[in-house]
DNA sequence: CCTGAAAGCAGATGTCC
DNA sequence: GGACATCTGCTTTCAGG
């Protein structure tokens, strides 16, 4: 009777918001906040890296504090081949200060960010793209501040509604 | 005397890069890899997190692998009023699923990266930006793939050249 | 600002449910 | 899949250079 057998229950999904905004609270305040055992919490986390469900645990660093930041949104438009998609986008990502790359629909075919430490070394990175052969024109914008950057969390609308008649009430007890 | 005082040596950038990659490596193995003691990472992991340049530890989550993802960015003008860039941007972080906003310079105003489950949700997000008496306009790309999507990290190029006299020229060598 | 040793605690493991 | 107890090893602290 439709079980639901998502990749991820709502424990995991809280579990996950929680590593998301700090990925240094203890097992055992994570197991105390979900009202399950630690090794619970500890036997999930490992499934969950196997699984590559979290990719990683990364510091944030500030640099926009360190002074030496020129941060770019650039929109590029390739010239289509085989696999262009790969073929441009291993090429974007060779470049240094390129952190982001997204295969976008619409005018463009990628949206680039990219970090470098001011103005010439932007344009040296600009350089470097617009010599290839695979890239037709880039729109570059520049972030004049960045107002948020966040991680990407869980809501309620992520949450499959397993209404089936009832399901909701019963609190553990 | 031209006490540069960087805010950060490359001891601290060279640390900055691990844990910016990897924030779950023992001090041990961060000691090892730049042949200082175990506590002088301590100490310094701490110093940069007191000073904010480290903002946080954060699990990256991989969406993609779990379906129920529609990312997009948005372009969005703003209509102009006092302090519009605060006003418009606390507004926008408010939507659910907006987990970057970027203060732009050119045709739009803003950049923002916004997450949802699938198409409709995306459009509820959109239904609440276009009725923001703020916004003037939007503008929408979907994004198709996740080419990358890493750290910042610091390059050759983000370390000062300390030269005395002219501070342009001396590549490294 | 860096180090080494000692102490405190959290993460890893294995067994049983 | 989850709980509990144990062990290992890392983080944290601190006194000294």
């Amino acid at each position: 009777m439709t079980k639901t057998r998502s990749l991820l229950d709502e424990t995991d999904k809280k579990i996950l918001n929680i590593l998301q905004k700090d990925c240094t609270v203890p097992l055992n305040k994570i197991a105390k906040l979900l009202d399950i055992s630690k090794s619970t919490v500890h036997y999930r986390m490992k499934r969950l890296k196997s699984e590559n469900i979290i990719e990683g645990y990364h510091a944030k660093v500030n640099f926009a504090r360190l002074g030496d930041d020129f941060q770019a949104i650039i929109h590029i438009r390739a010239k289509y081949s085989k696999n262009y998609v790969e073929k441009v986008g291993k090429e974007l990502a060779k470049i240094q200060g390129v952190w982001a790359i997204y295969n976008v629909l619409g005018d463009n075919d990628f949206i680039i960010m990219v970090r470098a430490i001011n103005r010439e070394e932007l344009m040296n990175k600009l350089e470097e793209m617009r010599t290839s052969n695979l890239i037709e024109r880039t729109n570059t914008v520049v972030i004049a501040r960045i107002l948020k950057e966040e991680e990407r969390l869980f809501f309620e609308t992520d949450i499959p509604q397993v209404d089936s008649t009832s399901a909701l009430t019963s609190n553990d007890e």
